[in-house]
DNA sequence: TCGCGAAATTGACTTGCGTCAAGGATGCAT
DNA sequence: ATGCATCCTTGACGCAAGTCAATTTCGCGA
């Protein structure tokens, strides 16, 4: 793996023409294990978008899909309306993350996507990249793999965990994705509210905010706000009754 | 749509050849909008296995992953086990849908697959089927849109809904898949027992049972054991909060 | 036909988590 | 600084669904 950037924001910055061959995320990300013949043909179809205020949406639901969207710094979160207009929290997607894979099968978007702070995104016209995919075997696999990986991580959601179960489980899941990109796994901002880790995990803002507190007081982790300390990971890991949702 | 064959089991028993070509539920399965020439290609690699015995596994977790399974009669079904060794029901599987999807990106069975009653599957060996995707654009572009379709059903397993919800929804996606095969939408069989639907729906068996009795009550539906008969579309529709799973 | 075990139903009781409500902390605009 | 809005935390209470337990029904082999 690439030495890991220290910090996030870098990685968008510091080079002047970003290609994915000189990306940080590459080996996260939709080129993993091409080579730089390969990396470049895709590099060509990329449009690496301007960098996106907090609370910009990417695409609505309901929007005709032609693109995917990876993450190339910061946090997006996809979430749905139900039929009373309340929010659902679908999934967070860190850098080298892949967006819109749901709606390839509707050709609708399934999510709207929002950027929970500044980030950046590069979009990958889904036609060009289909084709593309048929000519890079080593593309074509990798492109089922982040697809056959997201349906593991839904299923974890699906399941029927106690509401401690959920909250050590989301903490765990971020720190092993923190730790793949290169950053600490054991300190880390939590780019999201209370209100949308609630959401996502289908708990009330108040029972995230008391495990937390309860989390803390057996010395688990220590928060201040949205920074978050893993303290003990076993112990966590109990809590979380050993089934991470999904183990990279 | 091709004519809807009149009971599951024909669609297995009455071709001297079976192939893709003149198979029943192409146009549900791998083969969609593929032209007869590349059917045929596809047909070569389809293992078209001996029929299984209700209860026979098709594959268990942590066995190295090659294959995925088209059901090709009979119902099918998912699951884990957690931690504690209780079984946790992801999925069940009609025929023309594919199987094994979520093995692909680790490499390994993420779920053990066990047929309901006795049912017939295709084998597809994934490394054939992904090289000849990357010949036929059309069959990669399937194999996408399954994958991408089985999102979006795991994702409404994922939401909070309410016991009645879940009822409501289970039975009205099966019914829409029924139709989708050319079966009446309205009486149907379940394959499995209030036990896998209870754990499938995240529900204690009681629970979906009182429901069932209250659907009945309310004139809903109407069963006998097995057998379910929907009576109310529309106030089932209701119930389900008008947000099923996957709207084919 | 009988008898056994599994599946399904129903009732009584328990509980985890949501809801409601209040209070504190933080950041931003004026 | 001051005021205001948002986020987070904490407590009191209620309810939906789980658990426990008893009964009925069904399927199947002897």
């Amino acid at each position: 793996m690439a030495s890991p950037p220290t910090c996030l924001s870098s990685v968008a910055h510091r080079t002047i023409r970003r290609t994915c061959v000189n990306c940080a995320l590459s080996e996260l990300c939709v080129p993993v294990g091409l080579d730089q013949k390969d990396m470049e043909r895709l590099d060509q179809l990329v449009d690496r978008q301007q960098p996106l205020p907090a609370h910009a949406h990417l695409c609505r639901i309901g929007e005709r899909f032609s693109t995917l969207y990876a993450v190339r710094s910061g946090c997006f979160k996809s979430y749905r309306m139900d039929r009373e207009g309340r929010e659902r929290v679908l999934a967070f997607h860190l850098p080298g993350e892949l967006m819109g894979l749901d709606a390839i099968y509707p050709g609708v978007y399934q999510s709207n996507i929002v950027a929970l702070d500044v980030g950046g995104v590069c979009a990958l016209p889904y036609n060009d990249l289909s084709r593309l995919a048929a000519q890079i075997p080593r593309l074509q696999e990798q492109i089922f793999r982040l697809l056959s990986k997201d349906l593991s991580a839904y299923a974890w959601l699906g399941g029927d965990h106690s509401a401690e179960e959920r909250v050590a489980g989301f903490l765990l899941d971020l720190s092993n994705r923190y730790r793949e990109r290169g950053y600490s796994d054991r300190v880390f901002n939590l780019a999201m509210p209370r209100r949308d880790i609630a959401n996502y995990l289908r708990l009330a803002t108040e029972t995230v905010s008391r495990i937390i507190t309860r989390f803390e007081r057996q010395g688990l982790i220590r928060t201040e706000r949205r920074e978050v300390q893993l303290l003990d990971l076993e112990g966590l890991n109990e809590r979380a009754n050993h089934c991470l949702q999904v183990t990279g």
